[in-house]
DNA sequence: AAACAAAATGTAAGCGCTTGCATTTATAAT
DNA sequence: ATTATAAATGCAAGCGCTTACATTTTGTTT
């Protein structure tokens, strides 16, 4: 004998008043009147009553319900964001559905769709790099989304991230004032990955603002993780031009570098510098400490949030919003060896 | 202009055919001639048409969400388990719902609700831990939930776990039989986290075991944290008996506790040995390598999602998986220093 | 070719809510 | 008191889908 889910219709008997009495009571409690407001209320808390989300979705079509797709959850780059993300929804009534698209376009676009089918009234998306026929599709739905972790300028599409080539231009350019000029890269794979691309980018141009050659620039891709930042460790070091630094696309592979420079037998940095990206936890607990970029990302997930609940209010409403990034200087970036005393 | 988005009518009368025909097309495809059936999916492309789900949700009562309450999302302890959940749920067409409770029982008690009224069609939650009245809440309403990282045997409700006590207790032993004599714990708040209360209950049943008294074991909780693991462990080191050994509740606390043994200048595992729980992935970056709990959070996330799909199928079936742990040897363990030669 | 069973399709009644519009009630102004 | 106006409430039409049941089509058996 299962309890009937009390309905709208069982509050409004109990009540004595009708369905959309009831209704209004729950979301424009201003249009009812104070006593009936008070009797309403009583009877929801009396049955429990809950709205039924289908019903309400398919009634007022909106669910309070927001959208964010990751490339993974499996590390922590994203976790402070979307968490951010997530609690800054929750103090608006929202909640998120999220899904993960494990670095691949074609999964990605199609959590996209489902998620709109779900009803996801706005949606959080990583990065600018897909299909020009996804962002129609959501356009033409008129779905707001923003995208976070990248910044671009764009007058038709809301961002909040931050610059992922000036940053990484700036940590080379550190690098390279520190005597370095032979260069190694570690990154994720730059094909569908705008933030790992300009990190890239960032690392050629500075270096060639030096004069540097970047034609023959050691570069592995791979996915993020520490595994594989050991092992392209490995490979960049036992090159025949051994490399004096490698830049690493992220902490997670650093991590991995270091881990695997330490088996290696190599001292850091007098051996071998190391930098990161991202200065997630890992990056101060690690021995040394890493030379990382800073990102405020809970703070990106806050105003990602907020933007897109702007959109939401305000059809046309759009911004572009660029957090400063800045340099953590651990120990795992110093002079290359040769130019030691 | 917004192109209008296509519903259920739209596609039957392209193809000339009833809405019941197109609903079977999609939903019950055996039910169809393969003639009508292609007929039909080839104007569901044409239009682009998915199904509005509210709609679906409304008329089936059901709506292939899942719900998930996490304690939190901003360390590695539940993302990969996460991720293998949500995967699973997807190879089976569905989505999960994500929210997380900042470790309060009153906010996760909210989510659970909200979850529920959101269609959500089955639960996973993380512990035991919570008041009997939510049990009722989600049994009233036969909404299926599955409890993981914890085990319980309990014919009622299902759960796939691994046995904290037990695996507390065995790391504990083996601390013991190393010759440690003196311990201190630092650990998660106990009151509403049955993992991080099991953990501390098996180290004090180990060592009630050897005869070592825990009247006054010296204890510390906090919120898992770098930085709190940090703090702890020095407050431990600071006191006047002080331990040859800390045992953290979890990895990240151990994290911590080892950064700051290094600040310290304390020689880990000469002058105090450190362990974990969970190997995360940065048990294994940090220097020394952590000796931990190693948990398949993988197949954990895996199984839990093969249960609750069970459950949906079948209303009345439950099971109580509990998985094995195994001690990960690093080399934060040794024996302490009296006992050394 | 008739008779019947099985397969395919159509009909239409909801699912539980929101909301524009109509109606009633309370309040204010004359 | 009477009327005009505003506030509160009720009525009822959907929102887009699923599914029990009715009907038609197809195939099989005699």
């Amino acid at each position: 004998m299962k309890p009937e889910i009390p309905t709208l219709d069982d509050v409004a008997r109990g009540a004595n008043v009708s369905t959309a009495t009831v209704s209004r009571c729950l979301n424009s409690p201003e249009q009812v009147s104070a006593k009936t407001r008070e009797k309403v209320l009583k009877i929801v808390k009396k049955l429990g009553y809950t709205p039924n989300f289908g019903a309400q979705a398919l009634a007022a079509k909106r669910t309070n319900t927001f959208g964010a797709i990751v490339p993974t959850m499996n590390n922590a780059i994203f976790a402070a964001g979307l968490q951010a993300f997530q609690e800054e929804l929750g103090r608006n009534g929202a909640t998120l559905l999220l899904a993960s698209s494990s670095y691949n376009a074609k999964v990605e676009e199609e959590q996209i769709r489902s998620l709109v089918s779900r009803g996801a009234d706005g949606l959080l998306l990583i990065g600018t790099q897909r299909s020009e026929n996804i962002y129609h599709f959501l356009e033409d739905r008129e779905i707001p989304f923003v995208i976070a972790w990248s910044y671009q300028e764009n007058k038709n599409r809301s961002c909040v991230g931050f610059d992922n080539f000036e940053a990484s231009h700036a940590l080379t350019t550190k690098a390279i004032n520190l005597g370095h000029k032979n260069f190694a890269i570690i990154s994720a794979y730059t094909a569908s990955n705008d933030r790992a691309d300009n990190r890239v980018k960032g690392i050629k141009a500075a270096l060639e603002d030096y004069g540097i050659e970047t034609q023959n620039l050691p570069l592995i891709e791979c996915e993020y993780s520490i595994q594989n930042g050991a092992e392209s460790f490995r490979t960049h070091i036992e090159q025949d031009n051994r490399p004096t630094i490698i830049m690493c696309g992220n902490d997670v592979l650093a991590a991995g570098a270091v881990k695997q420079a330490h088996e290696m037998g190599l001292k850091i940095p007098d051996d071998i510098s190391i930098t990161g990206f991202d200065n997630i936890e890992l990056a101060s607990v690690i021995e040394p400490a890493l030379t990382t970029v800073h990102v405020r990302h809970k703070r990106m997930g806050m105003l990602a949030a907020q933007v897109l609940l702007k959109q939401i209010e305000e059809k046309s409403y759009r911004d572009n919003i660029k957090l400063d990034t800045q340099i953590v200087e651990g120990r795992s970036l110093g002079r290359p060896c040769y130019q030691q005393r």
